[in-house]
DNA sequence: ATCATAATGAGAATGATTCTTACTCTTGAC
DNA sequence: GTCAAGAGTAAGAATCATTCTCATTATGAT
């Protein structure tokens, strides 16, 4: 358990104590991990919390997924990616998406930009009948290290 | 073909005789199923479209998507999804997505919002270097026909 | 017509994710 | 302390959307 995020891994303790889940060394690691590095692959995951069976990661992570720890985000790469709840880290963010490399960064947009799309997206939805409970933005471009390459 | 995707089918016709491939009859129906029924999964493809093989369906909505006919999108349901271009229908817009039913139904957002998002995202990606290209926004909620369901 | 090239479809292969199962660890009651 | 019950772990099998292979069929140019 990393220092740093004593916060954290207490609220995680108490989210998974209360549904009667045990809150793992291996459970642990991949918070930390998530919360060091961001949006990560499986691959990612399995080398920064090292140690941990693949088939492990995957059970666990889907175990948080139900706790509403974690995220599962979808994109176009060959792996999903997972990321902190924003319900857990309190930052409602976006994604800068490369579509090079396919890695994922957060973002967080002003909130009066966050106001303003919020009611354009509620009248959007009005013409389908949609109730709308969130939304999800992905910023897509080319990250700063694939630019680099481009130069190359 | 369908008549009135005339100048739709011609403007693909154009786009995939230049890079030397053929618009063939499987190729229109799926183009036709796209245009009439927004982006929908590859089984919904094969019924609407039907006569065609899956394997042939996959490897032309793979061609076409090199030729920027059509779009590969990703959420989280089992199947992928596919639509049209913007590029091809010059419509930019974004989408409803239930997350009961997995079902995506195209929304156009007014242009002074459009243009708003773009100065944010801009402006959010400057710090981590990142060059925007585009941008793609899920609004997700219940759509109509689970508003039902739930209620009954 | 004939030939070269492209498209098709049946089925095999791929690979991320999920499931199964046998084993190990925790925890709490006694 | 120890024992049983329940929860977690990991190795490998299974699943299944998607991609690939290859033999066959259609198309278009000459």
């Amino acid at each position: 358990m990393n220092l740093d995020n004593s916060g954290l891994h207490q609220l995680v303790a108490t989210k998974l104590d209360e549904a009667g889940q045990m809150y793992t060394q291996k459970r642990q690691k991949l918070v930390d991990a998530l919360s060091q590095a961001g949006p990560c692959t499986l691959p990612e995951l399995l080398e920064f919390s090292d140690g941990i069976a693949q088939s492990s990661a995957y059970r666990n992570l889907t175990v948080l997924e139900e706790m509403g720890v974690v995220r599962r985000l979808v994109h176009h790469g060959e792996y999903g990616r997972w990321e902190l709840s924003e319900e857990l880290t309190g930052h409602h963010h976006h994604h800068l998406v490369c579509h090079s490399c396919d890695v994922v960064i957060d973002v967080e947009l002003p909130t009066h930009i966050e106001h303003l799309m919020d009611e354009a997206f509620e009248k959007a939805a009005i013409g389908s009948k949609f109730t709308v409970d969130r939304h999800n933005i992905d910023i897509v471009g080319t990250c700063a290290n694939c630019q680099e390459t481009a130069q190359a």
